[in-house]
DNA sequence: CTAATTTGACCGGT
DNA sequence: ACCGGTCAAATTAG
C-alpha cells in the first residue's frame, strides 16, 4: 500500500500546496484594487486546475456498495471500440435488424452511477447549474412515471469519436424548480477541457505541447494503476483543507462517496451526492476503472445521503456560471414540450489526464 | 453549411 | 405489457 502511492502522494501534496498558495495570491489580489481581472481569473484557473488534478489523483471511487443491489439493470447500447456508425434501421423495417451489432458486447454490466441533487438559488443573479466544461449532448427525453417533469438524457459529445461512455440524466424536482437531480453514469474518457480551462502555461519556454488536448490513444493507453490508495491522514488533511463538513442525512440506503465538492458557484447552495450503485470492474478492460480505495474516514455504518456543505469561510464561487436553463413554455409549437435543464458538475470519479503540469511542471 | 436538439419509435429488463 | 433508456430521422440553432 505504499509502493507507487508515494509518488502519487507527493504529487498530490504538491498540487494541493500549489493550490493553497495560489489561493493566497488570489486573496491578495482581491484586496488590491489595481489587480487586473485577467490576473485574478488566471489565478482562479490555476487553482481550479490544481484542485481538479488533486481530485483526479484521489480517484474517487468508492468500493463496497451495499449488500443489496439496487436494481441496476442498465443496458448498454452498442459501444464497440472500433468501427464507425452503425446505421441501424428503425421503425420502418424491423425485420432486417436482428443479429448484427445489437448485441455487440454485453459484458457491460452496470456502470458506476451517482446522483447529485442540486439546489440552485433563485435569488442570485445567475442561478442555474454549472457547466463544468464537459460537453454534453442531449439524446433523449422521457416522461417518467410519477414525475411531473420529464427526464433528460445526455451523453458525452465525444462518444462517437473517442468512445466516451459518460452520460447523465437530469430531472427536475416535482415542485421545486430549483432542485435538480443529476445522475451521472460512467466516466469520461475523453479530453474534456473546453469551457474555462485554458491554462496558458506562463513561463515555460521549453516545449510547446498541447496542454488541453489529450490524445485518445494516450488516454486509452493509460494504465489504470496509478491513482489510488492514499493514507488516511492524507485524506483527512485533504478534507480539512477543503473545509468540508459532512453531515449525515436520512434517506434509506446509499453509499457515501468522498466527494469534497467545494467551491460551487454562488448558485448552488447545497449539493447532495449519493451514490446509487457502484460496480467493481468486471474485467478491467473497459475504462479506467481503478478505484477502490476504501475511505475509512467515512462512517460505513451510516448509510445514507451525505451532504457536503461548504463552509462559507473563504472558499466559494469557483468556476464559471454558465447556465443552460430554460424554464418556459413555448407558445404552441409541437405537441408537448417540457423544460429542459442542463446541469453539469465539475467532478467525476477518476480522471487521469496527461500529467503535463501547467506551470510548475516537474517530471521524474 | 455543420452541429445540436427534438421527438416518436424501438429495445430490453422487470 | 409496462417502463425506463436509447436511437435516429427530422427539425432547429449557430
Amino acid at each position: 500500500m505504499d509502493n507507487m502511492g508515494d509518488w502519487e502522494q507527493k504529487n498530490l501534496i504538491n498540487e494541493l500546496a500549489q493550490g493553497l498558495e495560489l489561493a493566497r495570491q488570489l486573496q491578495i489580489h482581491l484586496n488590491v484594487p489595481s489587480s487586473s481581472h485577467e490576473a485574478r481569473e488566471f489565478l482562479v484557473e490555476k487553482i481550479l486546475s490544481s484542485y481538479e488534478k488533486a481530485l483526479s489523483m484521489l480517484n474517487l471511487s468508492s468500493s463496497v456498495s451495499e449488500p443489496q443491489v439496487i436494481g441496476g439493470a442498465i443496458r448498454m447500447s452498442e459501444s464497440p471500440p472500433s468501427l464507425t456508425g452503425s446505421p441501424r434501421s428503425e421503425d420502418s423495417d424491423r425485420e432486417l435488424k436482428d443479429q448484427e451489432q445489437r448485441d455487440a458486447s454485453r459484458k457491460r454490466k452496470t456502470l458506476p452511477r451517482w446522483t447529485r441533487q442540486v439546489r440552485v438559488n433563485p435569488g442570485v443573479g445567475l442561478e442555474g447549474p454549472l457547466d463544468d466544461g464537459f460537453s454534453w449532448r442531449k439524446y433523449g427525453q422521457k416522461d417518467i412515471l410519477g414525475a411531473k417533469y420529464p427526464r433528460g438524457y445526455y451523453r458525452c459529445t465525444h462518444r462517437n469519436v473517442q468512445g466516451c461512455l459518460a452520460t447523465k440524466q437530469v430531472q427536475r424536482s416535482d415542485e421545486d424548480p430549483n432542485v435538480f437531480e443529476i445522475t451521472y453514469r460512467g466516466r469520461h474518457t475523453c479530453a474534456q477541457a473546453s469551457a474555462t480551462h485554458t491554462v496558458p502555461a506562463p513561463a515555460s519556454p521549453e516545449k510547446h505541447e498541447p496542454i488541453n488536448s489529450v490524445n485518445p490513444a494516450q488516454l486509452q493507453s493509460l494504465q489504470p494503476q496509478q491513482t489510488q490508495q492514499l493514507s488516511q491522514e492524507m485524506l483527512l488533511n485533504f478534507r480539512e483543507a477543503l473545509k468540508v463538513q459532512t453531515e449525515n442525512l436520512d434517506t434509506a440506503h446509499h453509499y457515501q462517496q468522498p466527494f469534497p465538492s467545494f467551491g460551487f458557484p454562488a448558485a448552488a447552495s447545497t449539493s447532495n451526492v449519493k451514490v446509487e450503485n457502484q460496480v467493481f470492474p468486471d474485467s478491467l478492460i473497459d475504462n479506467n476503472f481503478v478505484g477502490s480505495f476504501s475511505p475509512s474516514f467515512m462512517s460505513p455504518a451510516t448509510s445514507g445521503t451525505n451532504y457536503f456543505t461548504v463552509s462559507p469561510t473563504g472558499v466559494n464561487s469557483f468556476g464559471s456560471v454558465h447556465q443552460n436553463l430554460q424554464t418556459s413554455e413555448p407558445p404552441a409549437t409541437s405537441t408537448k414540450n417540457s423544460p429542459t435543464a442542463a446541469l453539469d458538475f465539475p467532478f467525476d470519479q477518476d480522471f487521469d489526464p496527461n500529467f503535463t503540469f501547467g506551470s510548475s511542471g516537474f517530471f521524474p
